[in-house]
DNA sequence: TAGAAAAGCAAACGATTGTTTGGTTATTGA
DNA sequence: TCAATAACCAAACAATCGTTTGCTTTTCTA
């Protein structure tokens, strides 16, 4: 006998329907601002249903920010996997990779950027532990940069990442790509000059 | 007696306390994590009482937005008209007032950019117009840099508040000082130089 | 000195919150 | 065939939510 017949049973085959439903929530309304009957409904299920699979609106939150942790590593991961060893193109490819996770991918990414862990008491050293988890890629990534004399890696690395996470707050789909502007944070960042800056008195 | 003293009755004398704890509580607590009664019950009041000064939840939410946009424009806006020097001086001495008031001043200024607008949907439009009246001061300041040909100014600028309004999820007092951190920002986007990196073949 | 306004108390309103409990259906392995 | 389990429904729970109403106290003005 096969273990996984066509026929068998899809255990909790709705659970990622909730998962998905409550990223959108969360990321739109917030973690305070979304009832778990919001959720519920929209995912065509009573309250109290969400509890057979979730022992809390906390351990729910948990749960999608596990998920939005895990999508969100894979990529960049995967993206570095076959990326040259130059520090700086690594840097970019991880950038592009964060970049379109977070704002083509699934909420699920952007939920880890848009709730604060301390929205959920309960659950913030949780929620710490999983995103610091996965910005530790990045520590390596910005030591790895040959950065001029007294830079402050750490300060360099939160930059970085603090103007990526507000993408979403300004990101409009079209125009830029999440490549695109990858390579303008690092350009920004690596190449940015003081090109006739010396003797500049004024602007118009 | 010392609190019988005036000729002139105090008019909304607790407004201000209201008001200076809302914002702690809308800073560590969210928006919606926060509770008229929290309010009030730190306040030494009874929550009923808190609608004699603001007609809604939401009215106090603007009204703590409209103090915090206050103090850190009028904290920019000082520090930038004793600073006549060139373009990037004047984004430095900008951004160190923005960080001072951000990280060093009261709660208001950190409620405008922990307080995402959409969680008070009712007041949505008022504060994404009261923030961006504040940050159109960094429009002119960035706008007056001469950057490398084919920057975008517009990008360099949100990269630039991204990073800063990051800050307050890691900055502990001590060590670093808004001044400090400032000219680290600004150094990082203008001096940023390719040392060591020279070997590099090429980018996509 | 009368009275209007400021400021807040006391108490409740209906609605919504996260969660629990017990029952129901469907599918499973034995 | 049958007991067990997964998955969910139906209904309620106490607590808390933003807000309203009516009343009281204080203070300034006319």
């Amino acid at each position: 006998m096969a273990n996984s017949s066509p026929t068998r049973i899809q255990i909790n085959n709705r659970r990622e329907l909730v998962l998905e439903t409550a990223a959108g929530f969360f990321v739109r309304k917030g973690f305070n601002g979304t009832s778990i009957r919001d959720i519920a409904k929209a995912a065509g299920m009573l309250p109290g249903s969400l509890y057979y699979h979730f022992p809390s609106k906390e351990a729910l939150l948990v749960a999608v920010f596990e998920e939005g942790v895990q999508r969100i590593s894979d990529a960049v991961d995967n993206a570095l996997s076959a990326c040259p060893d130059d520090a700086w193109a690594r840097l970019q490819i991880a950038c592009e990779a964060h970049l379109a996770t977070l704002l083509q991918g699934s909420d699920f990414a952007h939920v880890v950027v848009r709730v604060v862990p301390h929205d959920a008491p309960g659950a913030e050293q949780e929620l710490v532990i999983l995103r610091n988890a996965y910005e530790a890629r990045f520590i390596t990534l910005v030591e790895a940069l040959a950065l001029p004399p007294g830079t402050d890696h750490s300060l360099f690395r939160l930059m970085l990442i603090g103007a990526m996470n507000h993408a979403p707050l300004w990101y409009r789909e079209g125009q830029e790509t999440p490549a695109s502007l990858a390579r303008q944070f690092i350009t920004n960042l690596r190449f940015a000059q003081d090109i006739g800056n010396s003797d500049i008195k004024e602007q118009t």
